[in-house]
DNA sequence: AATAACGTTCTGCAGTGTTGAACGGTGCGG
DNA sequence: CCGCACCGTTCAACACTGCAGAACGTTATT
C-alpha cells in the first residue's frame, strides 16, 4: 500500500518515533531518524502541537506526545463494546488465580495488551493499555499466534525472531513445533523466554463463531509458576475464556 | 496560532471528529462535518489507515480509530514518571473510601481523567483513561479550576457554561463564588450537577513547589454521598493528596 | 573564547495535495 | 421491480503549498 498524502505519512511516522523507551525527542533527532529536513520536521511538530498531539517540554526544548492522544485512546476503548465485559473478566480472573492477568489481541506482528489486572501485593507493575510485545516469546503472544491463520504464522516465522533471553526460541522450525504443542494442549507457556525470572501461561479467546479474538495470560515470578502449578492455572484461564466466549 | 502544514492540520481535525458517542464515521459524514471534499477526506483516511491510526469496519464500510492510537497512549502513560505512583495512590484511596476514585488533570477547558479505581461492587462503570468532562460541573473539575491561575478561571467563566441537569451552575458569578468557597474549604462537591443521582467530592493535588498538578475525586450514587459523609470523604482525599505531594 | 549543536525562521521553486466530476455498488422507497 | 439517492472510491489537471537549504539567535560544551 502506498501513502496517498505524503506529508501526512511523514507526520504519522514522526508520531511513531515516540516509544516508551524514548518518550521525548528533539527536532534534530527526529530529522536524522526519519531522514527529513529539520525545517520539515519542525513544521510537522508545531502543527501537531497546535492540535494537542504533541507537547513541548519547555525545560529541555524537546517534544513528547500530548494528551490529545489520550482522548483518542478513550474513544478506542469505550467504542469497543466488549471492552467493559473483558475488563470485568480480567479482573475476576486475576482474583481467582491471584496473579497478574492480561487480555491482548494481535496487532500486525505483535501482541497489544488491552486489559490488565493484578493482585494488591504486586506493587511496581509496569503496565498500561496499548503496551506491545512480541508474538513469539510471550505466553499471550504464542497463545494468539498458535491459533491464528496459517498465513499469519508463516509471515511471522519468515521474519527474523528477536532474542531476549537464552530461553527464547529463535528457530522457526522449533517455534512451529511449539505452536503445534500449544494447539493440542490448548494453552501456551513462556518459560522465561522474554524476561529472566518471569513465566507466563496463555490461552486463546474465541467468539461464538469460533473466530480468534485475543488471549488471556497470567504472568509472574518463576518461583510461583512451578511446572505443576501451570496446568491448574491454564485450566482456570481456559474456563474463563469459555465463559467470555458466551458473553461476547 | 496557525497551522504550518495545512494538509496535516486537516488530517488531525479528522481524527478529532471521532468521539466516544460517535466512534465510527463515514467518508461523506466527515467531509460534511469538516467542509472538505470527499476525495480529500478519503486520501487522508487511507493514509491514516496505512499507519494503523484508523481502521475500516468492513461490514459497515465506515471508519473508526485504530490500535495505533493505543500504542501512542501507552507511550504517554508510561512516559509520565509519576503515573505509576499516582495509580497506586488512586487504588489505595479507592479501597480506603470504598468508592470510585479518579485522578485527573486540566486539559484546555476540560478535565481529563488519567487514573481510576473502584471497589468490586461497582459493576458497570463506564471509565477509561483519556475520558474528558467539563471543568464547571464535576467535583474533579471544580477542584482543579478553583486552584488554577486567574487567567484560566476568567477564560472558562467567559465562555457559555453547558447545562447538564437543573442543578448545574451556569451563572458565571455564582460559579465564581462557588470556586471561592472551594478554595477556603479545601474541597469541591458536585451535587448532581453533571448527572442525576451522582455526587462527587474533589480535592486538588499539588507538587512540592505548590504547583497544581491535578485533582482526586470520589464519586458515587447520591444515596451513599450524604451531606454528613462528604466532609469525611474530603478529609481522606486531602490526606492522600498531601501524601502524594511528598512522593512526586 | 570558540566551537558545535540545538530549535527556529525565511523564501522560491518543484512537487503534490486538492478540486470536481465520474464510477460502480448498495439500500431505500415508490 | 425499478429508480433514486447516497455511499465509498478513482482519476487527471491545476493551483497551491509543503519543503529544501541557508541563515538566525541560544545554549551547552570544550
Amino acid at each position: 500500500m502506498e501513502a496517498k498524502v505524503k506529508s501526512l505519512d511523514k507526520a504519522l511516522r514522526v508520531l511513531n518515533c515516540f516509544t516508551p523507551e524514548e518518550p521525548e525527542l528533539g527536532i534534530s533527532e527526529l530529522s536524522r531518524r526519519l531522514d527529513l529536513y529539520k525545517s520539515n520536521v519542525h513544521s510537522i511538530v508545531t502543527t501537531m502541537e497546535k492540535n494537542g498531539f504533541i507537547e513541548k517540554n519547555e525545560t529541555t526544548g524537546r517534544y513528547r506526545l500530548g494528551l490529545g492522544v489520550m482522548r483518542l485512546a478513550h474513544v478506542v476503548t469505550s467504542g469497543q463494546g466488549g471492552q467493559r465485559i473483558i475488563h470485568r473478566f480480567v479482573r475476576e480472573l486475576s482474583e481467582e488465580v491471584d496473579e497478574i492477568v492480561y487480555f491482548g489481541v494481535r496487532w500486525h506482528h505483535a501482541v497489544m495488551y488491552l486489559e490488565g489486572a493484578y493482585p494488591d501485593r504486586v506493587y511496581n507493575l509496569r503496565w498500561g493499555a496499548g503496551m506491545v510485545a512480541p508474538l513469539t516469546c510471550t505466553g499471550i503472544g504464542k497463545a494468539i499466534l498458535a491459533f491464528s491463520e496459517d498465513r499469519v504464522i508463516d509471515d511471522v516465522l519468515s521474519r527474523p525472531i528477536d532474542r531476549f533471553t537464552d530461553a527464547t526460541i529463535t528457530d522457526p522450525g522449533k517455534l512451529r513445533d511449539e505452536l503445534q504443542t500449544i494447539r493440542t494442549r490448548g494453552y501456551s507457556t513462556d518459560n522465561m523466554e522474554h524476561e529472566y525470572g518471569v513465566k507466563c501461561v496463555g490461552v486463546p479467546v474465541f467468539n461464538r463463531n469460533n473466530e480468534l479474538v485475543g488471549a488471556f495470560s497470567s504472568t509472574g515470578p518463576s518461583l510461583r509458576f512451578s511446572d505443576n502449578r501451570i496446568p491448574a492455572l491454564a485450566k482456570m484461564l481456559k474456563e474463563k475464556a469459555l465463559a467470555l466466549r458466551n458473553s461476547l
